[in-house]
RNA sequence: GGAGGCUUAGCUCAGCUGGUUAGAGCGCAUGCUUCACACGCAUGAGGUCACUGGUUCGAGUCCAGUAGUCUCCACCA
C-alpha cells in the first residue's frame, strides 16, 4: 500500500492547521512536570503600533528555536510574549488620525485622547500578535502581557515609588535634550547623533568699556540670546586682562561677564566661548561655576520666547537666519567657515533635538549601575558574542542620570502630586488626595508620563506577576536567556539589568543573545523611507514560513548583520520540498500498520550502520552547537545531512533492497528509513516547525505531536565506526567511477562491467549491489589479481582499491596515462607534505598522540594511493 | 577623540576551544525524461583565507602592526 501525498509541498495549506493544533492542545505553555527544570525567555515587546518586519521576523525565529529545542529537551519551557506601549510612537499615530479630522489632542482633552487612544490599542493591538503567530512562534499566548495592563502598571507604580523613598528618583532643573516636534524631553539614549554640514559663524562681541573686542564662534547663533557671559582659558595670556571685564551682546545689547575656566580651550577657534547655559550642558556646567544668569529663550516648540527680543515668535531656524542677517547688517559678523558637526536628532522623527533646561524626573543611576556592572563582570549575565559585555560595561560605568519623564499623555502617569500650598511633592502608592507634609487637599498630579522604556525595564519579571509573589516569578524567574539586536542593548538590556538588581536581587537572565541587523541586498538598513523593506508575510505567503526562518538562521552568526535574499528564501523552500519527497518516498514503501522501530542490530547492514553512525554524531553536534547558541551552525548541520547524507545517498543506497523481492532485507531498510527520518524531524523542527510537525503526524510515530518529542540523544550502541568507514570505500568508489564517466561522456544508460582488485575483497563483496545500481556496472567481479589484459580497460584507483571497467574503443591510452601522472604528481605532493610533517621530531614528540597516529594513517594511504597508481600506470606502458 | 566589527570561491556568507584535501547557498560549465523530488540527479571549474611580522611541531583560526571598510560611544564652541 501506499500513502499518497502531493508531489510539491504546499505549506499554505498546512501552516495555519498545524498552528492551531498546537494551540488548541495548549503544547506552548510550559509542560506540568514540576521535576522539570523551568527554561524562559521573555520576548522583547513590540510596539504595539507596530507592523511585522524582518527584525522582528529574525529576533522571533531565534527564540523560537531556542524555546522549541529546550522544550523538546524536556524543559519547562515558557516564552513569554507582550506587547509595548510605545509612548511618543503610539501618540504620534493616534494624533495624526485625529487630525484628518482637524482635531488636536488638546481640543479633546486628556482623558478624551486617552480614550481614543485604548479604542485604538483595542482596535489594531492585535495585529502584530497575529502577525507574530505566522512566524510560528511557540509563545504562551495565554501569559500575554501588555506595558500598560494593570500588573504591569502597578509594577511600574512599585518601582517609582520605592526608587523615589530610596532617593534614587528626584526631580530637578537640568539640561535635558528636549524635541521641539514631540513636545517632550528624551532620554540620552534617545538622541541620534548625525554627521551635518553647517557653519561656524564668527562673532563680534565689543567690550563694554570700548577697549576692545573679543569674537567668539558658534555653530548655532541663534542661542546667543540667552547669552549670559564669554568664557576664555585661564592660562590664555592673550585675554588675562580681560577676565572680569564685560562685553556687550550684538543685537540684545546687554552686559554680560567674560570669566575664566579651563572649559575653553585656547587653540579652538579665538579661545573665547559664548556662554548660554540654558542651552547648552557645558555651558550650563561653566554658569554653575560662575553664577552666570540661566535664561531660557526657546519654548517648547522652538520658538524664541519673549526674552528673545525683537525676535520673539520666530522658529528657531528662521530665528538662525534672522540674526545672522542683522549681524551682518551690523558689522559684527567676522567670518563663515563651513563646518560639519554632530547633531543630536530624536530617534522618533528624526528632527533636530535641543538642548534645554526643564525640570524633569531623574533615575539616579550611579548606585544603581554598581550591581548592574558587576553582574556582568562576574559572568552573572553573559553576552553572547562576548564583545558586546565590553559596550555594555562602558555604557553602565559611564552612565548619566535617566531623564525618565514624558511631556505626554499615552503612558503611565507619574504618581507624585505638588502641594499648591506649602508646594511639598508627595509621591504615593496609592492616588493621593491629600498633601502628607501639610494635609492640603490643594494637590495636583504630575501631568507628566513615565518613559516608555522605564515599564520595558520591569519586563522580566513584571511579566511573571511581580511585585506579588507568585508561582511563574518563583518557578521562571530569573529567566534564561534574552535575545534581542545590539540596537537596543542601552534602551533596554542595560535598564533590566539593572532593574532586576534593584528589584528582585538577581540579574533578570544569565545569557544575553546578540543578534545583528536585517539589511537588504546591497547592505543597507531595511526602512520605510528608502523603501527598500521586504515584508515578511510576503515571503511567508509565497514561500513558507519554514522557508523565511530557515533564511533567517542559516548563516547567522551573533552579533553580527546579515543580508536578505530573496533567492535564499527560494533555495530553502526547494529544502522544505526535498525534504518533503524524501518523506513522500518512504511513506509510498512503508505498510499501512508500519511501526517505527529500529530492527536488531544483527539485521542491519553496512548502509544501515553507517546512516546510524552519521546520524548520531550529528546528533551529538548540533546538541552541542545549540547549547552554545551556535544556531546558525546547527542549521547548517542538519540541512546538510538531510540532502546529502539521507536524500542523496542512504535513499539511493536502500533502493535496491526495497525494489528487491527480499521482504526481510526490504523491512529493515523501510524501519531504519522512517527511524532516521523520525529523528531528522525532530533536529529540523525547532528550525522548520511546520513541515516537520506535518510529515511527522503521517509517519508512523508515539506521541502526540513532534512540537513535544523528545529531543534526539547520542547513543553508543548506534557508534558503528568500523561499518561506516567500509561504507565510505565504496562511496569512494561510486564517486570515482561517475567521475570517470562524466569525463569521458558515457551516458548512465550505457552499463558496463567492473573488475574490482582490492586488499579488501569483502567491502567489494558486499558493496556489489551500490556499485551495480549507483555506479552503472551491470556485472561486478571481484578479482584476485591484476587482470592479464588491459588492452580497452579503464583504470581508476581510489586508496583501498583499483577498479577496472572495460569500455572498448572509448578508451584512450595516452589520455589514460596523462591523467594517471596528475593524479600521481597530486598524490606525492600530498605525501611529502604528511612526510614532512612526520619527519619532523618536534611534531611527532609534542603533537598530541591521536594526530600524530591520524598523520601515519594519512600517509599509509597516500603511499597506498601512490603504488596502485604507479602499478596502473606500468601496466598501461606495456599496450 | 575613544571602542569594536568586518576583509575567506564571481556574489552573499559559515568556519566553535589552532591539527579538514578550507565549506554552504546562489551563479557558472557539462551530462541526465535513473520508477521521492527538474523546487531534481550526477560530475566539474573556481580560493597565495586583505597585507606584513610574530607565537607554535603546526595559524583562515592566537598576538602585534599596516591598509581598506562599516558601526557604536564621546560636551570641543
Amino acid at each position: 500500500m501506499a500513502r499518497e501525498l502531493p508531489k510539491v509541498y504546499e505549506p499554505k495549506t498546512v501552516e495555519n492547521e498545524i498552528y492551531k493544533m498546537w494551540e488548541d492542545n495548549g503544547y506552548f505553555r510550559p509542560s506540568e512536570n514540576k521535576e522539570a527544570k523551568p527554561f524562559t525567555i521573555v520576548m522583547p515587546p513590540p510596539n504595539v503600533t507596530g507592523q511585522l518586519h524582518m527584525g522582528h521576523a529574525m529576533d522571533a525565529t531565534l527564540q523560537d528555536t531556542l524555546i522549541r529545542f529546550k522544550r523538546m529537551q524536556g524543559y519547562r519551557a515558557l516564552w513569554v510574549p507582550g506587547v509595548d506601549h510605545a509612548g511618543i510612537a503610539t501618540q504620534i499615530k493616534v494624533e495624526e488620525e485625529l487630525r484628518k479630522d482637524g482635531i488636536t489632542r488638546y481640543d479633546l482633552g486628556r482623558e478624551k485622547f486617552l480614550e481614543k487612544v485604548w479604542d485604538w490599542k483595542h482596535k489594531y493591538g492585535n495585529r502584530i500578535v497575529e502577525q507574530q503567530k505566522k512566524l510560528g512562534a511557540s509563545c504562551d499566548w495565554e501569559r500575554a502581557r501588555f506595558t500598560m495592563d494593570e500588573g504591569c502598571s502597578n509594577a511600574v507604580r512599585e518601582v517609582f515609588v520605592s526608587l523615589y523613598e530610596k532617593g534614587l528618583i528626584y526631580k530637578g532643573s537640568r539640561i535635558i535634550n528636549w524635541c521641539p516636534n514631540c513636545v517632550t524631553a528624551l532620554s540620552d539614549a534617545e538622541v541620534e547623533y548625525v554627521d551635518k554640514p553647517g557653519h561656524l559663524w564668527h562673532i563680534r562681541y565689543p567690550m563694554a568699556d570700548g577697549s576692545g573686542e573679543v569674537v567668539v564662534a558658534t555653530t548655532r547663533p541663534e542661542t546667543m540670546l540667552g547669552d549670559t557671559g564669554v568664557c576664555v582659558n585661564p592660562n590664555d595670556e592673550r585675554y588675562q586682562a580681560i577676565v572680569g571685564k564685560k562685553v556687550i551682546l550684538p543685537l540684545v545689547n546687554k552686559e554680560i561677564p567674560i570669566v575664566a575656566d579651563d572649559y575653553a580651550e585656547m587653540d579652538f577657534g579665538t579661545g573665547c566661548v559664548k556662554m548660554t547655559p540654558a542651552h547648552d550642558p557645558n555651558d550650563f556646567e561653566v554658569g554653575l561655576r560662575h553664577n552666570l544668569e540661566v535664561i531660557r529663550v526657546l519654548d517648547d516648540n522652538g520658538v524664541v520666547n519673549s526674552y528673545g527680543g525683537k525676535y520673539e515668535g520666530l522658529d528657531r531656524y528662521e530665528a538662525r537666519k534672522q540674526i545672522v542677517e542683522d549681524l551682518q547688517q551690523q558689522g559684527y559678523l567676522v567670518e563663515v567657515a563651513d563646518h560639519a558637526h554632530n547633531v543630536g536628532t530624536c530617534y522618533r522623527c528624526h528632527n533636530d533635538v535641543e538642548p534645554i533646561i526643564s525640570a524633569q524626573w531623574f533615575v539616579k543611576m550611579k548606585p544603581l549601575a554598581e550591581e548592574a556592572v558587576r553582574v556582568v563582570k562576574d559572568g552573572e549575565t553573559k553576552f553572547v558574542p562576548d564583545r558586546f559585555s565590553k559596550t555594555y560595561l562602558n555604557w553602565m560605568e559611564n552612565v548619566r542620570d535617566w531623564c525618565i519623564s514624558r511631556q505626554l499623555w499615552w503612558g503611565h502617569q507619574i504618581p507624585a502630586w505638588t502641594c499648591e500650598e506649602c508646594g511639598h511633592i508627595t509621591v504615593s502608592r496609592e492616588d493621593a488626595c491629600k498633601c502628607e507634609k501639610c494635609g492640603s487637599a490643594k494637590i495636583e498630579r504630575d501631568p507628566d508620563v513615565l518613559d516608555t522604556w522605564f515599564s520595558s525595564a520591569l519586563w522580566p519579571f513584571e511579566t511573571l506577576g511581580w511585585p506579588e509573589k507568585t508561582e511563574d516569578l518563583a518557578t521562571f524567574y530569573p529567566t534564561d536567556v534574552l535575545v534581542t539586536g545590539y540596537d537596543i542593548i542601552f534602551f533596554w538590556v542595560a535598564r533590566m539589568i539593572f532593574s532586576g538588581c534593584e528589584h528582585t536581587g538577581k540579574t533578570p537572565f544569565h545569557t544575553v543573545l546578540i543578534h545583528g541587523l536585517v539589511r537588504d541586498d546591497k547592505g543597507r538598513k531595511m526602512s520605510k523611507s528608502l523603501g527598500n523593506g521586504i515584508d515578511p508575510l510576503e515571503m511567508i505567503e509565497k514561500y513558507g514560513c519554514d522557508a523565511l526562518r530557515m533564511n533567517m538562521v542559516t548563516g547567522n552568526s551573533p552579533g553580527n548583520d546579515m543580508r536578505f535574499y530573496v533567492e535564499r528564501c527560494e533555495a530553502m523552500r526547494n529544502f522544505a520540498n526535498k525534504l518533503w519527497n524524501a518523506s513522500r518516498y518512504v511513506m509510498m514503501n512503508l505498510a499501512e500498520d508500519a511501526v517505527n522501530k529500529l530492527p536488531a542490530a544483527e539485521k542491519l547492514e553496512i548502509a544501515d550502520k553507517w546512516v546510524l553512525s552519521k546520524l548520531n554524531a550529528l546528533i551529538a553536534e548540533v546538541t552541542e552547537n545549540l547549547e552554545k547558541y551556535e544556531l546558525g551552525v546547527a542549521v547548517q548541520k542538519v540541512y546538510d545531512f538531510i540532502w546529502d547524507t539521507y536524500c542523496d545517498w542512504y535513499i539511493e543506497l536502500t533502493k535496491a533492497r526495497l525494489y528487491s523481492e527480499d521482504a526481510d532485507r526490504k523491512e529493515t531498510a523501510i524501519q531504519v528509513l522512517v527511524y532516521v527520518l523520525d529523528q531528522i524531524l525532530r533536529l529540523l523542527h525547532p528550525f522548520m516547525p511546520f513541515i516537520t510537525e506535518e510529515i511527522w503526524q503521517s509517519i508512523p510515530h508515539e506521541g502526540d505531536a513532534l512540537i513535544v518529542a523528545k529531543w534526539p540523544e547520542y547513543t553508543e550502541e548506534l557508534a558503528f565506526k568500523a561499518e561506516a568507514d567500509i561504507m565510505e570505500s565504496v562511496m569512494d568508489a561510486i564517486r570515482a567511477i561517475r567521475n570517470r564517466r562524466a569525463e569521458m561522456n558515457v551516458p548512465p544508460s550505457k552499463k558496463a562491467a567492473l573488475f574490482v582488485l582490492s586488499s579488501k575483497p569483502q567491502i567489494f563483496a558486499e558493496g556489489e549491489g551500490f556499485l551495480q545500481r549507483l555506479a552503472y556496472a551491470d556485472a561486478v567481479t571481484v578479482l584476485v589479481k591484476e587482470p592479464e589484459n588491459l588492452d580497452g580497460m579503464v583504470t581508476i584507483t581510489t586508496a583501498d582499491a583499483k577498479l577496472y571497467i572495460p569500455m572498448g574503443q572509448l578508451v584512450d591510452v595516452a589520455k589514460e596515462l596523462d591523467r594517471i601522472e596528475k593524479e600521481l604528481d597530486k598524490a606525492r605532493k600530498n605525501l611529502a607534505g604528511i612526510e614532512g610533517k612526520l619527519s619532523n621530531e618536534k611534531f611527532t614528540a609534542r603533537a598530541p598522540e591521536a594526530v600524530v597516529n591520524a598523520e601515519r594513517e594519512k600517509a599509509a594511504k597516500a603511499r597506498d594511493l601512490i603504488a596502485q597508481l604507479e602499478e596502473s600506470a606500468a601496466a598501461l606502458k606495456k599496450l
